[in-house]
DNA sequence: AGGATAAAGTGGTATATAGTGTTAATAAAG
DNA sequence: CTTTATTAACACTATATACCACTTTATCCT
């Protein structure tokens, strides 16, 4: 399972380096796409076939669905995890999750997320402020 | 599985390179025709025949997809990649998608696409401020 | 009509740039 | 203090694309 957070570099050449911890869960390939809130992930493989699948399903008649199925698409990349533990970002990805040179990854169950080092500490920042209604949500889904 | 965003250009003799990634599952020769939503599409001689028989078996009283079919038909080419990975696009089709110098080429899944850089971006936009709708469609298909 | 000329189509070369791999230095952890 | 992880620096490889050369087709003129 991946779990934690983590502060790393991404350097000149757009290389970013996969926590240590995540590499064997990963293995050597995985696909890099965008998430919500502005922010990137990373699937193992067998994960990202199981989304592609469903992805492929999506009535393609409706134009919605034709462009959000476009869109992941388009933007996923396969990444190969080089010999020190580093994949390669893609430009439009780096772009549109505004990342620089810090960046924070953290681990979210069966995948990883890559922030902004600025944009994480908003988004903690929300939901901290938002715990009474998570509480709430927490308890719909019988975690307490 | 063809994924990724590329940006290439087309030569004044209408000639544009495949990205080195898709190459190897187009192999030597490729069916190119008009998309949806004014892109050109490629895909693999494979998937073209298969796309082949779902369009012909489409029910007569869809009227719009028949047309769309017909029309699909009439403007595929076969063309042949060349030493150096270039594909012809032909002159019709440039003109159907507005094609300038740079385009866009993304992976689809089981096909390429070939849209106008202005147009891609523009039809990008629209749906990444949607953020509410692609949350809603990453839940349908159970990203989360 | 036939040859000359131009235009279009096709194939290839060269080069700058982006991508990849490796080594080494630095920092962090145990 | 040893070991492991991260990051910076460098060398090398592959790709994209502008450019050039040759072939074929079309056009024009005498």
């Amino acid at each position: 399972m991946l779990i934690g957070e983590y502060k790393h570099s991404i350097d000149a050449k757009k290389r970013m380096a996969i926590p240590a911890k995540f590499r064997k869960e990963l293995g050597k390939k995985a696909v890099i796409t965008i998430g919500l809130d502005k922010c990137l992930v990373v699937y193992p493989l067998s994960e990202w076939q199981k989304l592609a699948e469903k992805l492929n399903a999506l009535p393609m008649g409706q134009s919605d669905a034709r462009r959000f199925a476009r869109l992941m698409f388009g933007e996923a990349s396969e990444v190969e995890i080089d010999s020190l533990g580093r994949i390669l970002i893609p430009e439009t990805l780096k772009n549109y999750a505004g990342l620089k040179n810090k960046v924070i990854i953290t681990g979210v169950y069966n995948r990883l997320e890559i922030w902004n080092e600025e944009s994480w500490q908003a988004y903690k920042n929300r939901l901290e402020k938002e715990t009474d209604v998570l509480a709430e949500k927490l308890g719909e889904i019988g975690a307490f």
